[in-house]
DNA sequence: ATGGTTGGTAGCCAA
């Protein structure tokens, strides 16, 4: 079972490359961030030519996330339960069967958060971590393998920047930020990619600007969180780092944990 | 180097 996730940063614009590269790598469920675009705008047809069920939760211009899959889907969770007013579109939980039992995975897009001087932006950011920590906590009590995958837009340690000094006054890697995701971690999640390697150098994001994937200045913020029951499960984790090197690509490259 | 680039939009904003 191969999932993955990847910040497509606009599906429209995308859709080559997504096309190309889910024939590529193969993946069984694939978690899509920054789809940009309304439910009725996300190009269906083409991906469900590939083999794919599709699910989206969309928003008009900005955010919005999906989840691809060729297992069917048993059941659909859109938007991150705890604040009624928040019509940011962050969130899809989906759930499969397997031979292994229930499979829950979520795809989200954890606020940016910069900068950190505006409630509306870093405010919001922790208050979002808030309620995933809680919902995650909840969850756990189903006992269920569950995966929450996706862009967090949090720089877990110094080592997962290539730069890190540059990073000292973002959103990404303030010590409230990390804390944010540590306590959610420590509720009892697996960071994929951190399980199978401590060594820098497995980012997932450089930046368009200032040349930043010519010189490796990335930063690792695509995370696949795994619940024990999914850890159980757990055979390798990988960056699928040439993606990033493709004509007019994402900022962003998949991240993929492979499960028995 | 307070710059630089991209996508979606028609608000230059969000990243």
């Amino acid at each position: 079972m191969k999932i993955a996730t990847w910040n497509i940063n606009g599906v429209k614009a995308r859709i080559d490359n997504l096309v190309h590269w889910l024939n590529d790598s193969q993946p069984d469920i694939a978690c899509l961030q920054e789809i940009k675009t309304v439910d009725e705008g996300f190009p269906r047809a083409e991906i469900e030519a590939l083999g794919y069920h599709v699910e989206t939760h969309g928003q008009k211009g900005f955010n919005g996330v999906a989840i691809l899959s060729k297992l069917r889907f048993d059941e659909v969770n859109r938007g991150l339960p705890g604040d009624d007013e928040d019509e940011q579109a962050r969130f899809i939980e989906g759930v499969f069967s397997t031979p292994h039992g229930a499979l829950r995975v979520v795809s989200l897009y954890l606020p940016n958060g910069n900068p950190i001087t505006e409630d509306r932006k870093y405010g919001y950011k922790l208050r979002w971590m808030d309620r995933l920590q809680r919902w995650a906590a909840e969850r756990l009590e189903l006992e269920e393998a569950l995966v929450l995958a996706g862009d967090y837009n949090v720089i877990p340690q110094p080592i997962d920047a290539r730069r890190p000094e540059e990073w000292v006054n973002d959103a990404l890697f303030q010590p409230e930020t990390r804390g944010a995701l540590r306590k959610l971690e420590y509720l009892g999640f697996t960071d994929a990619i951190r399980a199978v390697t401590d060594a820098g150098d497995t980012f997932t994001f450089w930046d368009y600007q200032a040349g930043a994937w010519q010189k490796n200045n990335g930063i690792r913020i695509d995370h696949l969180l795994l619940s024990p029951e999914a850890a159980n499960l757990f055979e390798s984790a990988s960056i699928e780092k040439h993606v990033r090197a493709w004509e007019k690509p994402s900022d962003h490259v998949p991240a993929v944990a492979m499960l028995r």
